[in-house]
DNA sequence: ATCTTATTTTGCTCTGGATACTCCT
DNA sequence: AGAGCAAAATAAGAT
């Protein structure tokens, strides 16, 4: 503790910390406070929080620059954000996530800025004046370089910062990886390598209703329950008063041993408010809602994407206060959030994959094993993979007990991120010739690995040749990017999908076109893959609701492999953009509520950068029909409900229940009697639409 | 022997997650 | 590749 500067400690004095964790502490000797780089290598929960947390008080009480804090998900952030600005309110705190509600427009003024990844890329983007002023750069789960869709967004942003500071400081957390040294000879950092945990770890492997420990513990044995290994050793954690994790890895899985656990755990449970509280979410609960209250009461649950944000927050909490026992999730609970268990079951450690059913890499099966062990409830946790076999408990133990966490590489040179970041990099003014290009991503990561310079630099020619082509950038010596271009950067679409757009906006100038073919000009990007698959029994249906359709379609090609898929997921959103309920929706194109959001989401965001392209192009009125449907994708609804919608508080169904008691336009409901109004939409909602349109409404409660 | 119900077999389907925008008519 | 599901086939039970 000595050894932090006192005026650093004052400030966290207050978490009571006593000792440093070894991590800490090697982090102190290589130079944390000294600006040196640093790449912290340790296991969840080993201290690389406050790591982080010395270096921006360092960097905010010295008064160096401003701080970033970027990590790859925003509910971490949201995480991040709200612990930080806890405990140290002398620091001004910034959290800034591509989440409309939650902007934060202050970033030139804050200490600490926190954000997504893809946030601070994008706001590199927007050329926000303050990024020169930053002067220690925290990147959390830095190994994500390895991801191939992910990691290339990463790379440039951390070799541009690098570039545009020269005193910038780098701090890596990363999690135990193969060649941390790559890593930090490639940053210029030490690498701090640590396997200490707060708590001890004890990874077993299930067999025979026995689990063995390999010596480090006692083998447990087990009575046999049930024949299933999964439910036997769920309800063994169970009935040792115990909570556990179980992965598996699709959500058809999750959910089936959910349901068939939940019927076996006899256990009384208190979770009759939360299996309520989930089932409300939306409006109108569907299946799966019904499905996932009615096994949570029983102190079970599910987790994986295609529930919504909401539920899943309510199951994590839930299970905090100890109310839900089991959790059976897809790898979604691996990552993210702080969500720790007496016990991390495997079942599953192979996935399907381009190549068929692969095994996972043992960086994601430590992560795994990471959520054992609750630090201050428990004396110890227990990892354990279920082997069907002899040969198979062998081979999991080679694997994952012996094996080494493999090595990550760069992704860089996969075209599409490549052409995408060309264009940013060259729209910001920051590359404006071939040399400077070059000289460039001969600074990143992959050139580091690969040391192949030449191909790297034919690479870059054929994709400047190719934006040139899509005119989003003119060489002539300078490079410089269109106005066009410059926008394509800015709205975060792949260059190829924006010049896909633009020749079908060209060609919708010429043609009859209607919504729906705006709908599938979408549905027939790279973006919003995947599509709904269709499936056999479906195939005629589909093809006959084409039929109606196929003429007016902007982009038509009944040739590739999923022109079905996308026809399918048109007429998904056809069917959300004419109201009808989610749960028909859900039934009808078999797809979760968390799903329906995601795409829908997205679906607006093309629909914007739709708006956008045409806009610049001059094409007033497919700019206009965009904007509209762009709107209406948002909220789900008919034209005819765009004035209503414009209101706080008012969705899909409240401005579709006005609309049906005849109340269609804003001056209606201004002169519209607040109690039938209040009977309409209710109580709230009706007093804060009077105030919104600039009535005062005196509120009965007040006397 | 015939019908009803329970159990097993067979065939077919489908497969993780998640970031980026929205200020100007 | 392999879990999950539903339809089909078979076995068991009832009358």
């Amino acid at each position: 503790m000595h050894r932090i500067p006192k005026i650093i400690r004052s400030l966290i004095e207050k978490q009571e910390i006593k000792v440093l964790r070894p991590a800490q502490s090697k982090a102190l000797d290589q130079g944390l406070l000294n600006n040196k780089n640093l790449i912290v290598c340790t296991p969840t929960s080993s201290g690389k929080t406050l790591v982080a947390e010395l270096a921006f008080l360092n960097h905010f009480l010295n008064k160096k620059g401003k701080s970033v804090y970027t990590c790859p998900l925003k509910a971490l952030a949201t995480e991040k954000y709200k612990e930080f600005k806890i405990k140290y309110p002398e620091i001004k705190v910034a959290l800034s996530i591509g989440d409309p509600e939650k902007k934060e427009p202050f970033l030139d003024q804050a200490d600490l800025i926190i954000c997504s990844n893809e946030r601070l890329d994008s706001l590199i983007r927007q050329e926000s004046q303050w990024i020169n002023d930053i002067s220690l750069l925290i990147v959390d789960e830095i190994h994500l370089l390895n991801d191939v869709s992910r990691g290339p967004t990463l790379e440039i942003v951390i070799t541009l910062l690098k570039r545009l500071n020269e005193k910038l400081q780098i701090l890596g957390l990363s999690a135990t990886i193969g060649n941390p040294e790559d890593l930090a000879e490639w940053l210029e950092a030490e690498v701090i390598l640590d396997y200490w945990r707060p708590i001890e770890l004890y990874k077993g492997i299930y067999l025979d209703n026995e689990i063995d420990f390999f010596d480090k513990k006692d083998k447990i044995k087990l009575e046999e329950i049930s024949e299933d290994p999964v439910i036997n050793l769920a309800l063994a954690t169970i009935k040792e008063g115990k909570q556990a994790l179980l992965f598996v890895n699709t959500r058809r899985s999750a959910e089936a041993v959910a349901e068939k656990l939940s019927h076996r755990n006899k256990s009384e449970e208190n979770t009759l408010m939360v299996a309520e509280k989930i089932e409300k979410v939306l409006m109108n609960p569907t299946e799966q809602c019904k499905k996932i209250a009615e096994i949570t009461k029983r102190g079970i649950a599910f987790h994986h994407a295609g529930l919504v944000q909401k539920q899943k927050e309510l199951i994590e909490e839930s299970f905090k206060n100890k109310e839900i026992k089991i959790i059976c999730a897809t790898p979604t609970l691996a990552l993210g959030v702080n969500l720790p268990a007496f016990r991390s079951i495997i079942r599953d450690v192979k996935r399907f994959g381009s190549l068929g059913m692969n095994y996972l890499p043992v960086l994601e099966i430590q992560q795994m094993f990471g959520r054992a062990g609750r630090p201050t409830y428990d004396e110890y946790g227990e990892a354990i993979l279920i082997a069907k076999s002899q040969d198979e408990k062998e081979e999991l133990h080679e694997r994952y007990f012996k094996g080494k966490p493999e090595n990550i590489y760069s992704k860089l040179a996969v075209e599409p991120v490549l052409r995408t970041y060309l264009l940013s990099l060259i729209s910001i003014n920051f590359l404006t010739n071939k040399e400077k290009i070059f000289k460039f991503f001969d600074e990143t990561f992959w050139a580091f690995q690969f040391e192949d310079k030449d191909k790297l630099h034919y690479i870059i020619e054929s994709m400047l040749e190719l934006l040139e082509n899509y005119k989003f950038i003119t060489i002539n010596g300078e490079i410089t990017a269109t106005k066009i271009g410059k926008r394509v950067s800015q709205l975060y679409i792949d260059p190829y999908t924006a010049n896909f757009i633009i020749e079908n906006l060209n060609k919708a100038q010429k043609q009859d076109y209607t919504d729906f073919s705006l709908i599938h000009l979408i549905c027939s990007t790279i973006e919003l893959r995947p599509l709904l698959s269709v499936k056999s029994r479906e195939y005629e249906d589909i093809e006959a609701e084409l039929l109606q359709y196929q003429e007016t379609l902007l982009y038509n090609d009944p040739y590739e492999d999923e022109y079905l898929d996308s026809i399918k997921t048109s007429l998904m959103f056809n069917s959300w953009l004419n109201e009808s309920t989610e749960e028909l929706i859900m039934k009808k194109y078999n797809i979760p509520p968390g799903e329906l959001k995601y795409k829908v989401d997205k679906a607006t965001w093309l629909l914007y950068s739709l708006q956008e392209l045409s806009r610049i192009l001059e094409y007033i009125e497919t700019a206009r029909k965009s904007k509209s449907l762009k709107i209406r994708m948002k909220h789900g609804i008919k034209e005819e409900l765009l004035i209503l919608i414009q209101l706080k508080g008012i969705g899909r169904v409240k401005a579709r229940k006005l609309f049906n008691n005849n109340i269609r336009t804003l001056a209606h409901l201004k002169i519209i009697n607040l109690e039938v109004l209040k009977k309409l939409i209710g109580n709230k909602t009706a007093i804060s639409i009077k105030e919104q349109l600039g009535i005062k409404t005196t509120k009965l409660e007040d006397f």
